[in-house]
DNA sequence: AAAAAAAGTTAGAACAATCTAACTTTTTTT
DNA sequence: AAAAAAAGTTAGATTGTTCTAACTTTTTTT
């Protein structure tokens, strides 16, 4: 499935509030993506044809099996740019987020690849403190600040 | 004036494709950007409109002075993520050039100034081969791999 | 200079993402 | 439990970007 980057940048922010708040309600959703609860409820809608999250009108957002798959490897990649960011360019934590989330969307992976490699060298993390492994081209868990469940 | 990612991906191929090939047409721009005539055709009418290119009903298409303003800001910024992406992250050319543009397009100036001067710094190319000034937060000639007139 | 090819244009449609405004449902407060 | 507030939805419109298909103009070839 080729989710759009608005979409993938929703799955994100649900997961994040599920994880944060334990819950993701349209208007919680509108808030920190300053968008309408109109353009929320939108996407949202799209989202749950998709299968990616559980909802019913006026009921709860919940992500599915799949979504939670969609969500974790965003977040993944999201992490590895934020850490570039904040770890190597040194720009504060709220700053990189938000470029974070926008440099996520358009990159590929053989960008996210080669930055997560560049960051783990420089910042000395590569075979210490994470689980990255070179040859395998993953990035994991100590780049994650957010707390996954 | 506050350009769309599109006009200024338009405008910056518009200049490349006038320092490469001393003209810059429909089917030249849609080539490039892959995009088809009618869609090229839009956007340049569009461009004329803004007083950002010279144009008339099939006539040949130029760059007005504030355009060509905008196209080197556009550039500028290009080729600091280029270099980055091939010079540090060691991305092939093309690759690097294709990222670096949708990159560009998205990231904010603050951004582009770490990204800068940490290129610059890494790279040793500081107050060397090129004028970059660290207080001033430019980066100038160094960077640029086009030769501009 | 006529025919063919290339370039350029226009009209009409589609899509994703967004908005405002009016409305309904649910939750909270009194 | 009635009123008020908060949350959620729907309809309708807008914007930006793109397309296809049909058409016109310009350039090149014969």
């Amino acid at each position: 499935m080729n989710l759009t980057k608005t979409q993938e940048e929703y799955l994100k922010t649900i997961y994040l509030l599920q994880s944060e708040k334990n819950r993701a309600r349209v208007t919680d959703i509108a808030k920190k993506l300053n968008k309408t609860k109109a353009t929320v409820n939108f996407t949202v809608t799209n989202l749950n044809k998709l299968k990616l999250i559980n909802y019913k009108t006026y009921g709860e957002i919940s992500l599915t099996e799949e979504g939670i798959k969609y969500a974790k490897k965003i977040l993944e990649a999201y992490d590895i740019v934020y850490l570039f960011l904040n770890g190597i360019l040194e720009m504060n934590p709220s700053k990189a987020e938000e470029e974070a989330s926008k440099i996520k969307a358009t990159i590929d992976d053989e960008t996210l690849n080669k930055l997560a490699k560049y960051t783990h060298k420089t910042l000395g993390l590569y075979s210490l403190e994470c689980g990255y492994d070179i040859n395998n081209e993953k990035c994991l868990s100590c780049v994650r600040r957010t707390n996954i469940k």
